[in-house]
RNA sequence: CGGGCUGUAGCGCAGUGGCUAGCGCGCUCGGUUCGGGACCGAGAGGCCGGGAGUUCAAGUCUCCCCAGCCCGACCA
């Protein structure tokens, strides 16, 4: 037995380690703190990289590229947003031999930069709405990190829009929030909820910010994409403003919006089991992959058998063929499990007497025996069966762990034991807010989109009168 | 950034201050196997995380540094 994974009963946190180096989507750095992303993990994020993009093309965005460093005096412009940063900034003092007249930050995201050309070239509201996307790495000094979920380098991608009025712009700053919920659902098959963060989980230099929260399969939530309503904060740092229709001059509206490299660490989270990744059909580099079976005999019969039925699918599935004479077919059973692909094909002697072939599915492990002629229609609806099974299999597990909870004895309690969603009346007090994570580690994700206006509940912590929902729940 | 644990072959680990540092898996070669992680035989592979010290003698003891993991404060 060479590969073990940790069991996620036995230590959750190690199980997705165990995962992310056994199934090579990514290695540890010789710099502290980063992480290499491996072909496999690579491909993954490729697949994200290039539904999103044409998503936000959908959407009117087009890409650009802004540069890494950034003068240090820019990132300072905006009061919040530096107080924010100030933290996790790595800055550069010194280029080619010579210490720098003015250090250099590397970009934690690129608001500044941004805002700083976009003083040059809005001018008119004809030149509104600006709709920039750029992808992009990223340098955020974090204390603690984890492959995928938090490291010092991560890939990401930052949309920058600018607007003519505030309502165009919170148009947007849902609009993109809305994108990333469908991406997460339709594509990473990984229910979210959608919300409004509060004052103390804002982004650095937002009026706004909005969030998409998976719940992970040890109960926890992951923050997995943002989007931010910027209002006029950025525009007014950088003194941005622009001519309108009647002639006057008025600051531009912005929002701004990413997902990360993360999503792939929320993908893991999110479906894989204790033999190793699960990747939605969707997103899987390799949907299938054909396992012929075979021993000196009848080697090369089957394996011309086996390889008529890979030409047959491998381009409209993209199917690899594992037709290494090494490994005996319970070793690669076991490795392309591990690597989460979706579905397994055997082709035997059996299989090719019978004019059949096995279908092993990757999120059951249930087998199936069909006629060979109807591989490409089985096999098209097989996967589409486990994408909707994986979303629904993650959907029922938050609907288990989801509480709406009055009491704040109960609700320490279950976040003392299983922990999980709760969803609770607050008030709207930080301090409450302040409180509650100080004595249960739970923060408040979301402000769920969609729900009516209470009345008549009292805040969970203070019991004074409270006309919010909020979702508490332990974190990433 | 604090507290704990750990660094010995690619990976997982043994290794009372003493002579030539081992085991399992993996890797290479040859053969037999092949429908859920096969077996036999022969090999290759080590600055014992780095540095300084104690000692006749250090993988082993002391100090410093570095890295990783876990737990806390900060964060996508």
């Amino acid at each position: 037995m060479a590969v073990k994974i940790t069991t996620r009963a036995e230590n959750y946190s190690q199980w997705y380690i165990d995962i992310i180096l056994q199934a090579k989507l990514a290695d540890y750095s010789p710099v502290k703190g980063s992480m290499v992303i491996r072909p496999r993990g690579f491909a993954i994020w490729e697949k994200m990289k290039s539904v999103l993009d044409s998503m936000f093309k959908e959407t009117g965005h087009s890409n650009a590229y802004f540069p890494l460093l950034i003068p240090e005096s820019f990132i300072k412009k905006e009061a919040e947003h530096i107080k924010g940063f100030a933290p996790e900034l790595a800055v550069v003092t010194h280029g080619g031999g010579e210490k720098l007249e003015e250090p250099l930050v590397i970009r934690p995201t690129s608001e500044t930069i941004i805002w700083a050309m976009y003083k040059k070239w809005i001018q008119s509201y004809r030149d509104l709405p600006l709709l920039i996307n750029q992808w992009a790495n990223i340098v955020r000094w974090e204390k603690r990190t984890r492959l995928f979920l938090r490291t010092t380098e991560f890939l990401w991608q930052e949309g920058h829009t600018a607007h003519a009025s505030k309502a165009e712009a919170q148009e947007e700053t849902l609009r993109m929030l809305f994108v990333y919920q469908n991406f997460a659902e339709s594509f990473m098959a990984m229910p979210v909820l959608t919300g409004e963060k509060t004052e103390s989980e804002k982004f650095a230099g937002a009026v706004k910010t909005y969030s998409i929260e998976a719940m992970m399969q040890d109960r926890r939530a992951l923050q997995a994409g943002t989007s931010h309503n910027l209002g006029q904060n950025f525009a007014k740092a950088f003194d941005v403003t622009y001519q309108t229709q009647n002639g006057e001059r008025d600051h531009v509206w912005a929002t701004s919006w990413g997902v990360s490299t993360r999503l792939v660490g929320a993908l893991i989270m999110a479906h894989s089991d204790d033999r190793g990744l699960i990747i939605p059909p969707k997103l899987a580099p390799i949907k299938a992959v054909i396992i012929p079976i075979f021993n000196n005999q009848n080697k090369s019969r089957v394996l011309s058998y086996a390889k008529v039925l890979f030409e047959r699918i491998k381009t409209s599935y993209s199917t690899e063929i594992d037709d290494d004479e090494q490994n005996k077919p319970g070793w690669k059973f076991a490795e392309w499990e591990l690597q989460g692909v979706p579905v397994r094909i055997e082709i035997g002697p059996r299989d090719m007497e019978n004019d059949q072939v096995v279908l092993a599915r990757r999120d059951t492990g249930k087998k199936i025996t069909i006629p060979a002629k109807d591989l490409e229609e089985t096999l098209g609806n097989l996967l589409e069966e486990i994408q909707n099974n994986l979303y629904h299999r993650a959907l029922l597990l938050r609907k288990k762990n989801t509480y709406q909870i009055k009491e704040y004895a109960e609700f320490k309690e279950i976040f003392d034991g299983p922990g999980g969603f709760i969803e609770s009346a607050w008030c709207g007090n930080p301090e409450c807010e302040a409180k509650i994570k100080e004595e249960t580690k739970a923060t408040i994700r979301v402000l769920p989109l969609g729900r009516d206006e209470l009345k008549n509940h009292n805040c969970i912590y203070c019991g004074s009168t409270a006309d919010k929902i909020a979702v508490f729940s332990k974190a990433y």
